[in-house]
DNA sequence: AAACCGTGGTA
DNA sequence: TTACCAAGGTT
């Protein structure tokens, strides 16, 4: 479908921009990036707040600044402390991306965070949506933006009735973005589009009783904001059941390090895998032990059953207490770039899925465990 | 274009 | 409980 958003936007719209701006003044939320909007702190917030929820990315927000206060000491880091400071935010890539474009920051652009899109766009993690709202958010510059809320709010006040998730809703939408941004007030206006968009113009229940975009809303005055954006097509969730183990050694617990270009690359992670076709979560977490790393484990007692969730897949993850057969050497690892037998105080220094770190944390509270810590047959 | 990349909150 | 959702980017 083409938005003919020259003939869609009237007269009457020249009310939204000030309307907005007005609302936004009253109502921005006092969040940490808005302090001062220097551009390491918006550089981070919008990475961070990529298909997350506010409150959480608030909390990481405010801790990763506090370890890296600059592109520099980004740059500096260590890529297991910077995945130690995403752990549980999810899409990793997006840590990893963060330090790869700080070091080019500190290598070509001054060490600091660029002002023009080109550049912008070039450095890793940093899209069309990011780099207008860099430009717009942190330099003030006349950029228009779309975001998931964006996107949203247009499709109601608009009543487009295509799925915003379409290429060429997409071209549209940032079309009439375009259009509607009042000249220098581009960090007011997308914000305050976007807050809209959180606060009142909200998915499932939009209070249109508090929106100062009303007057102008399509889709409120025909009755369908329910229905406004259209849905997209919908992706098939597929279950999965996967067992993993906790081998336990003298006292010490092994973990190994992903491959960096695989789900949950680089983080930590007890070794296991799926359940295949006619086997048991027993036998298949001994399969996938000996695959990984070479060592021959029996299955002891089961810890306990974990679901979790991530993207398209539904995990019963089932995780046992494992036993070495045979004397350990080192391992041969194929899933995995590093391994370690850590102390249950040093896996919190390390980075896990989510699924991972529900079982140390329900570890921790085992007393089997604990009594396999200290009285293994292993006990150094 | 479409698949992939995570997670926890919410109705 | 399930399904949908959130300040996207990369391949």
């Amino acid at each position: 479908m083409t938005i003919p958003h020259d003939t869609i936007i009237t007269s009457a719209h020249k009310a939204f921009a000030p309307a907005l701006l007005h609302w936004f003044k009253d109502n921005a939320r006092p969040l940490p990036w808005r302090e001062s909007y220097d551009p390491y702190h918006v550089w981070i917030s919008e990475i961070m707040l990529q298909q997350t929820q506010m409150e959480r990315g608030v909390a990481y927000f405010e801790r990763w600044t506090r370890e890296l206060p600059s592109p520099s000491a980004v740059a500096q880091a260590n890529e297991d402390d910077i995945l130690k400071l995403w752990e549980g935010l999810g899409y990793y890539n997006r840590a990893r991306n963060l330090m790869r474009a700080a070091q080019i920051m500190v290598d070509s652009h001054d060490g600091w965070v660029p002002e023009d899109k080109a550049t912008l766009l070039a450095l890793p993690g940093i899209g069309p949506y990011t780099a207008a709202a860099i430009l717009s958010i942190a330099y003030e510059q006349d950029e228009p933006l779309v975001d998931g809320n964006v996107a949203r709010v247009l499709a109601r006040v608009f009543d487009l009735d295509a799925p915003v998730g379409e290429t060429a809703t997409q071209k549209a939408l940032w079309a009439l973005a375009a259009e509607l941004l009042p000249a220098g007030q581009a960090r007011n206006f997308n914000q305050g589009l976007m807050e809209l968009g959180a606060l009142v113009c909200k998915p499932r229940t939009p209070v249109c009783a508090n929106c100062p975009l009303a007057e102008l809303c399509e889709a409120r005055r025909l009755g369908i904001t329910e229905h406004r954006p259209v849905p997209g097509k919908k992706v098939d969730i597929t279950p999965l059941s996967i067992a993993t183990g906790v081998l336990i050694n003298k006292g010490r617990i092994f973990i190994q390090r992903r491959h960096e270009d695989d789900v949950w690359g680089g983080l930590w992670e007890f070794p296991g895998g799926g359940v295949e076709e006619g086997e048991t979560p027993e036998q298949a977490v001994v399969r996938e032990y000996a695959e990984e790393t070479g060592f021959e484990v029996v299955a002891q007692n089961p810890i306990r059953i974990i679901k979790h969730g991530y993207t398209r897949f539904r995990v019963t993850l089932h995780c046992f207490f494992l036993a070495a057969v045979n004397g350990l050497g080192p391992p041969a690892l194929t899933a995995a770039t590093a391994h370690k037998w850590a102390t249950l105080e040093e896996l919190d220094d390390h980075a896990f899925p989510a699924g991972h770190r529900k079982l140390i944390d329900a570890l921790a509270e085992d007393e089997r465990f604990h009594k396999l810590l200290t009285h293994s047959p292993n006990t150094p």
